[in-house]
DNA sequence: CGCGCGATTGAGTAATTTCAAATCTAGTGG
DNA sequence: CCACTAGATTTGAAATTACTCAATCGCGCG
């Protein structure tokens, strides 16, 4: 099961088996049935999460207590509430299985010993973080850009395997739309 | 004027005198007019761009005709059409001044070498990239959850400087309503 | 003074939301 | 095999919000 975490791992810098073993020893694995959270808002964030298998949603809870997805996040996503996860405050969004889920979790003093120890490491996770950053970027110029439509359409193509996995309501919230806008929008 | 960006990396990683040597000897020292634009949609892009000073916006111009601005950079800002940056490809977005301005350009290459040459530079983009994925999230979760006043209040709050330097119909443009609307919320 | 640019206002139209009701679907137990 | 239920999806209709297009206003500058 590691090996898909190494898998991850050497599509962008190459690992010795020493380096990959203690890449491990800093990680622990954890299981959780759908519906259950991993992270809460309003608690600490302890870890980032390596999705092994399952699936996720990351959600922010509104005034009027309607809930937006911020993000999905599937096998060899990485996810947690990373404000607040590096700033080690309060969560402000929730982290909750759509699926049986089982990740690995990285704490921040392991992440940060990770990349001190091993300066590949280091350089995997900027580019993670650059192409984290400009996925964001493309999710902004995409609600800023198109409506409804357009962008369920983007989804469909950029991500066909989520509308077999996940219920249009959470399409709905992830898209920006109430879900009776959704429901009429493909005619 | 590099002292600037020696204090902006010095706000994160500390530097010798030899380490902020090397690091200036790979950028570029450029000045633009308002209105000239440092990337042009459809052309290679050369650079990311270190702002000295003046204020530049990112934009994306769609099928319509109507342009959408990704970002504002002021001073201390790091911008550049970073997909097509990273992968050497061709602008789909444009970088333009909307004041006279002056940037420090840093090449891929450079970039590179930045990284491999002084391991601090690569902690320092590190968190920079992290910082800027997490400040996307923001403006993600700001359009999905919040209406057009929303976004333009909490717009004031964070960035109370903006509204000196910039029209309202570049601030339409930024937080994704036609002007006219925007003209017609603060009343 | 008059031009040009940005901001504002008005009126009609289009898109989206809300709330309510109806329909569909998969799983359960008799 | 059928009835029943819970959850998700769809549909309807009214209300709201935002957009477009056009006209007007306000102001700085040659």
């Amino acid at each position: 099961m590691q090996e898909k975490l190494r898998n991850h791992i050497e599509q962008i810098v190459r690992l010795t088996n020493d380096e990959f073993s203690f890449i491990c020893s800093l990680f622990t694995t954890k299981e959780y049935k759908k519906n259950q959270f991993l992270i809460h808002e309003g608690e600490s964030v302890m870890y980032a999460y390596f999705v092994v298998s399952g699936l996720l949603k990351l959600t922010y809870t509104d005034g009027t207590g309607k809930e937006h997805i911020i993000s999905f996040a599937m096998e060899d996503w990485w996810e947690s509430d990373f404000p607040a996860y590096f700033t080690q405050t309060k969560a402000t969004m929730s982290l909750q299985c759509l699926e049986d889920a089982t990740v690995f979790c990285l704490s921040l003093e392991n992440y940060q010993k990770l990349c001190f120890d091993i300066p590949k490491m280091e350089s995997f996770f900027l580019k993670k973080s650059n192409l984290g950053f400009i996925g964001s970027q493309r999710r902004i110029l995409s609600l800023l850009t198109n409506n409804a439509k357009e962008r369920y359409e983007q989804l469909l193509i950029l991500y066909p395997a989520l509308f077999q996995r996940v219920s249009k309501t959470q399409l709905a919230a992830y898209l920006g739309v109430s879900r009776e806008t959704l429901s009429r929008l493909y005619s």
